[in-house]
DNA sequence: GCCAACGTTGGC
DNA sequence: GCCAACGTTGGC
């Protein structure tokens, strides 16, 4: 899950220790969160910083539900279109597992090769909210751990 | 249904 | 700030 950490960072988490993820309004990003299972780990990706990659874990905390602020009028994310008995975007809760003593670049991402078919890395990918295969967030975790030893 | 115009995302 | 690569909108 990106998020441009100016905005929500990795470090808003781990003092909210947990968060509704609002605010998706892209179809394919918020399907992907509707088959998110409570319990599932989520890689936490600072897209627009100073140091851009993964920078921690989260975790599922609930499964996906309406979205509130697509009825708030006054949040940036209303969608007047938006109906109560049928929502249209939804947000799962996440919670803070872990930050990484040292960032996961996109470079570092982009050397590997057992990661080349990571949605995130291929070309032209906007999407917030992405797949990530086991083997490959197994291979994410090992990196970060071997860098911070560093 | 097509597609140009427009707005947004996000790396650099 | 630039710009490629999208997704969305709306006229036709």
């Amino acid at each position: 899950m990106k998020s441009e950490p100016s905005v929500y960072g990795i470090t808003d988490l781990e003092r909210d220790r947990h968060t509704l993820w609002e605010g998706v309004r892209n179809y394919q990003a918020r399907n992907f969160m509707r088959e998110m299972s409570v319990g599932d780990h989520v890689l936490f990706y600072h897209s627009n910083a100073d140091v851009v990659g993964i920078v921690g874990v989260a975790r599922v905390r609930s499964a996906a539900k309406a979205d509130p602020t697509q009825f708030d009028g006054r949040s940036e994310y209303f969608d007047a279109a938006a109906k109560r008995d049928d929502p249209r975007w939804s947000a799962v809760e996440v919670e803070f597992d872990s930050k990484f003593a040292v960032a996961v670049t996109l470079d570092d991402l982009r050397s590997h090769r057992a990661l080349v078919s990571m949605m995130i890395l291929r070309k032209g990918n906007r999407l917030s909210v992405t797949p990530v295969a086991a083997e490959e967030f197994a291979v994410v975790i090992a990196l970060a751990r071997s860098m911070s030893k560093k």
